[in-house]
DNA sequence: GTTAGAATTTCTAACGTTAGAAGTGATGCT
DNA sequence: AGCATCACTTCTAACGTTAGAAATTCTAAC
């Protein structure tokens, strides 16, 4: 029976001190806590005259409900966290903008977290941010093993971009990324493109994206009869411009030999393209080149990247369908959601131009 | 006297319905919730024997305190938002990975949002986030009129980035726009380039970064006596690589006339940078070309790109500097933080090429 | 064997919200 | 008049944490 903090709410005049509380919008309509939320919710139960003073109160007041005493009460946030391993990634970036317009749509807020900082970040992530109320976890890990993360989320909901659990502990949501690649080499060897190179795969990781790439190229390359050879195969981990800039500069003693290069991703793709043009490679007259996340960059870049491009908002929109199912209760083993691809021919691995 | 719920904790076995309580560590280690807070929280006065106890008692459990009790509890989240239009453009991107990171170095958790979608979000960005619990806002409006944002955040502390208030509502940490505009058009001056075109002035916002970098052009152009026409200076609201490539079409007629190009973004220089080569024009040959930001893409074109770049990871620090300081009550008049930038000449504004 | 004082622990009220249960009038029906 | 029904409102206990105040136990000195 005390309670009485000054400057409550929002008085155009001095600063209040605080924002306004349920109980002072309370007071000052002279109602009870549940008359104001049941105004707040818009219930029935509440008199016309009633409402509309508990309004005036409200509005006078600039109350806000706060979002921790709601998180607090029910236990539900509706906030979603997505965590990449960093957001200055052109595709991690454009992934990101597309799970949060997503988020939206679905009624959530999402929080973009980075986690390719330590592992203790990534834990974190795969742990489902302990202690953070987060409603579920939209988690694409892109450096770690998945085998390392047994343990987890036990309490969030989790959906899972990029890498496969082969245990299936969590839904997993991507193209058939096999036959993505065996796509791409199909549209090389109808541009008559017979000896193909190949940066970015990693046998140390066999449910990685990037592996999953290299098995559907092998195949496809086998099975269209295309010449190949150990040393045009590039292993690499991480896929950044940088590394690609350095896998072309391997790859320069074999250009004679090879005409085409599939990257493992555009940005494999864009630092090979810099090595290639700074050592009067043309690209594609000499090489074809051609990666996949069809970034914008690679649009604007000359000549412009070829790319496997995924509708990301369909993906995401399919991330946030599997996610809310198991925010709901689902409860049945963890499925695989595969969205569809494209093949985006640009000039990179078109006809030779006429420079 | 009651309250006992099944399936505490974090069993090996069977799985836990729920996460554990404070509550549930104290029952069983045997003791009252404040010896176990005294515990979390390392604190004097718990015999060791006891600690013990409650520490075995954690780690069976797997117990992780409830941000949201804490946060309700103290009224600090020690989370501080970061909006920016959009998060997929290079620029907020990598603009966001430094905050973020900066964030860490404070004892700060970054959660990043997009205002760009709506005016909505926009305003509740402007706002502080009403109701979140959020500690801190830094906010990069890149399309909004500041003067719109009157009723600035009551009760959050605001860092503005980008764009600055005229009112002087926020602190705000920049480079000197201007000066950074002079010192490229004397960088073009210095390679012998004397007829400079600028794309990305927009008249109507006065305190855009846009017109700064414009006002210091022109004063740059005329205390080098420079030419200069109306029809060099191209006009435009949005910093993308679409606009650049439109803008430089727009252009074309007067390449033989102009020998360089001054772009407000890396974006709109790429985007500009894509129309000439695909007309034939050559950069830096015919047509030398700068932007600002120094994204990392402009590494990697044909020409790489020439910036102004800032150091994100000083400008992340200082404005985490000037938010903890406005968070921790500090009352002075919003200041002005500038951080040194730095001219990165490369290919598109160098000496001609051989090719 | 007391007792002051320190060391350790418990009790309890808050933080802002929500919603079930209980309470108050007013209305309509017999 | 008596009573059930309904519309509306208030009361209260939770959600998980924290920390001041109060209570208990321990230690050591007399």
């Amino acid at each position: 029976m005390d309670d009485n903090r000054d400057d409550v709410g929002a008085g155009r005049d001095g600063r209040p001190a605080r924002p306004a509380r349920l109980k002072d919008v309370a007071e000052l309509a002279g109602v009870s806590l549940k008359t104001v939320t049941n105004v707040v919710h818009e219930r029935r139960h509440v008199k016309a005259e009633t409402r509309a003073r508990v309004k005036a109160a409200i509005a006078e007041l600039g109350y806000t409900p706060s979002l921790v005493g709601r998180q607090l009460q029910s236990g539900r946030s509706n906030i979603v966290a997505l965590a990449v391993p960093r957001i200055d990634e052109p595709y991690l970036g454009a992934l990101a903008h597309a799970v949060i317009m997503a988020g939206e749509r679905h009624g959530y807020t999402v929080f973009t977290d980075e986690t390719g900082r330590s592992d203790e970040h990534e834990l974190r992530a795969a742990a489902g941010y302990p202690g953070n109320s987060i409603d579920g976890v939209i988690y694409s890990p892109l450096a770690v093993d998945p085998r390392r993360l047994a343990d987890m989320s036990r309490f969030t909901p989790m959906v899972l971009l990029g890498e496969h659990l082969s245990e299936g502990a969590a839904d997993y949501v991507a193209i058939d990324n096999e036959q993505s690649a065996r796509d791409v080499v199909q549209h090389l060897a109808d541009g008559g493109r017979q000896r193909i190179a190949y940066v970015g795969s990693n046998p140390a990781r066999s449910s990685s994206v990037g592996q999953l790439r290299f098995q559907g190229f092998r195949a496809a390359v086998n099975d269209l009869d295309l010449e190949t050879r150990d040393d045009w195969l590039l292993r690499c981990d991480r896929y950044t411009r940088e590394t690609g800039a350095a896998m072309a500069e391997q790859l320069l003693p074999q250009i004679g030999e090879i005409d085409a290069l599939v990257c493992a991703s555009d940005l494999l793709a864009i630092g090979a393209i810099r090595t290639f043009i700074a050592h009067h490679v043309r690209v594609p007259d000499d090489v074809a080149v051609i990666g996949w996340d069809n970034i914008v960059d690679g649009r604007y870049l000359s000549p412009s990247l070829s790319s496997v491009a995924t509708d990301l908002d369909l993906l995401a929109d399919r991330t946030f369908e599997a996610l809310i199912s198991r925010i709901q209760g689902n409860r049945d083993p963890a499925a695989v959601y595969t969205v569809p691809h494209e093949l985006i021919i640009r000039e990179s691995s078109g006809p030779p131009t006429d420079a």
